[in-house]
DNA sequence: TAAGTGATCTCT
DNA sequence: GAGATCACTTAA
């Protein structure tokens, strides 16, 4: 078992999302901790990905993505939901993934809300002493288990919006 | 199927 | 400052 470290994030998204899946977010809470095994995420590539919230450029908001990769970009969206994504690609390239589910929790607004997690997240390091990073176990995820798909609420970025950036563990 | 909820962004 | 939009969830 070992802790990501920024040179797994260093890389394209769609490689980060996919070798995300089987490993474990793991959140602390005080003395409390509490490790799901992540089982859905999906890419966000760059400025040039329509889809991505780098499409119109830095805003305050988007500044994170520009970082260095192995960061927090949790940000409220509906008026309700939190969203987790991990930064990717080095720093000066706007690019994450969103985790959107893990084992026992689907969707993103849930597993947020589930683990506590909000927006004194966004901008921290994924590491142990932030109270949220991602351990690797050993499990390797074989290729035929992973399902790729469009991403979920995207309609409005026209060709990005079909592409198959969104993975995660199934079984055909 | 639709409404709730509020931060953020793009105009004035 | 106003108005539109939004990487969602829940209840019906």
């Amino acid at each position: 078992m070992k802790t990501l470290a920024s040179d797994f994030f260093e890389r394209d998204a769609r490689i980060v999302a996919k070798e995300l899946l089987g490993k474990y977010l793991v959140r602390s809470i005080g003395r409390k901790k509490v490790a799901a095994r992540i089982t859905e995420t999906e890419a966000y590539l760059g400025p040039y990905d329509l889809a991505s919230h780098a499409r119109h450029g830095k805003t305050a908001r988007t500044a994170v993505m520009f970082g260095p990769p192995g960061v927090w970009y949790v940000y409220f969206t509906y008026g309700m939901h939190y969203m987790l994504n991990i930064v990717a690609r080095r720093e000066g390239i706007p690019s994450a993934v969103l985790i959107r589910g893990v084992e026992g929790i689907v969707g993103p607004g849930r597993l947020t809300k589930k683990l506590a997690i909000d927006k004194t997240l966004n901008m921290k390091a994924a590491v142990p002493a932030s109270g949220l990073w991602i351990e690797d176990r050993g499990e390797i995820v074989p290729k035929r288990k992973i399902i790729t798909g469009p991403r979920v609420g995207v309609d409005y970025a026209g060709e990005w919006a079909k592409k198959p950036y969104r993975y995660r563990i199934g079984s055909f």
